[in-house]
DNA sequence: TAGCGCCCCCTGCTGGG
DNA sequence: CCCAGCAGGGGGCGCTA
């Protein structure tokens, strides 16, 4: 099994710009986030450079999106596809398994995506982006600034709505509360959302089942016409589901989604790693094998 | 500004190898 | 038993009427 290293990473950046250092896993280079996040001081973390977005170190300032960590990824040379291609970057080795601990605003672990030259396969969780996506949209021109938490958006009524979520009380006595079941909300948009988990306003024409949202009616009618727009460009099986060709993606990479601090193996879901970190992570033993 | 649509993330279940 | 596929649920956020 030939685990991809980190080091041959930095080559693929070196193809952009030798001017300009790249993301690598060597360089105390935080991982650029942007594209899905929402970044403290966004214009210090990213610049521009011949037509490619690159990242600055930044000391403790991770990017974050609301409570997960996102992948990572750089928009590279749009002059040439119209939009820009997506790579992903490494991220830094951390200490442990890939999980972001938004309260610490700190990594606990490493969350590594493989990459790879422009040319070659790439696990990539942006499939079928348009121009208009939010990624695109998010690059470099997010100038709406949250006061309270610094968090800065697109659009004025992004910032908007995300400050419901201030001007409630963190002490929790302005929650909104959902008269079904105990949960609450601290915004009334959040458990408006929530609400319709109850009372399931989607219904199948076909089968009569009723779902919270219309887009999970939508993939549920495709069990019944059997529809699947989305295609694996590598083994050209196609799924119904985006999330579901995500995860078929990873059985064509060697390196998964979620990878041991101890050793070299990863596993494709948490609860795998999880299982292997409990019960069977035995570094000597992989060294060896390898 | 609320609703919509789409995003990504996660997980329980299941069946094949 | 392991892993991949399937189905479905959750929250976030930009766009638009
Ligand atoms: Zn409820
Ligand atoms: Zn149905
Ligand atoms: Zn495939």
């Amino acid at each position: 099994m030939s685990i991809l290293h980190y080091g041959a990473l930095t080559n693929a950046f070196n193809l952009h710009d030798a001017k300009v250092t790249p993301l690598s896993v060597e360089s105390n280079y935080f991982p650029c986030l942007q594209s899905l996040g929402v970044h403290n001081e966004i214009q210090q973390v990213h610049y521009w450079q011949n037509s490619i977005l690159y990242s600055k170190p930044q000391q403790n300032k991770m990017c974050c999106s609301g409570n997960r960590i996102l992948l990572d990824r750089q928009c590279q040379d749009n002059s040439k596809s119209g939009y820009p291609q997506v790579s992903y970057v490494p991220l830094p080795r951390f200490s442990s398994t890939n999980v972001f601990d938004v309260t610490s605003m700190a990594f606990t672990g490493q969350a590594s995506i493989l990459t790879q030259s422009t040319t070659g396969s790439k696990i990539d969780s942006s499939l079928n982006r348009t121009p208009n996506d939010n990624n695109l949209r998010l690059c470099g021109i997010s100038k709406f600034k949250c006061p309270e938490c610094m968090k800065l958006f697109v659009t004025s009524g992004g910032l908007m709505k995300h400050r419901q979520f201030h001007s409630q009380s963190v002490s929790g006595r302005n929650c909104f509360s959902c008269k079904h079941c105990d949960k609450q909300y601290m915004s009334l948009g959040a458990l408006k959302m929530h609400i319709r988990t109850h009372t399931l306003p989607c219904k199948c024409k076909y089968c009569g089942k009723s779902f919270s949202r219309p887009w999970l009616l939508q993939g549920h009618i495709r069990t019944h016409t059997g529809e699947r727009p989305f295609s694996c460009a590598h083994c050209r099986r196609s799924f119904a589901d985006r999330s579901n060709l995500r995860a078929h993606l990873q059985t064509h990479s060697e390196v998964k989604k979620y990878g041991c601090q101890r050793c070299a193996k990863t596993y494709s879901r948490i609860s795998l790693l999880t299982r292997h970190e409990v019960t069977g992570c035995f570094p000597q033993a992989v060294a060896s094998s390898e």
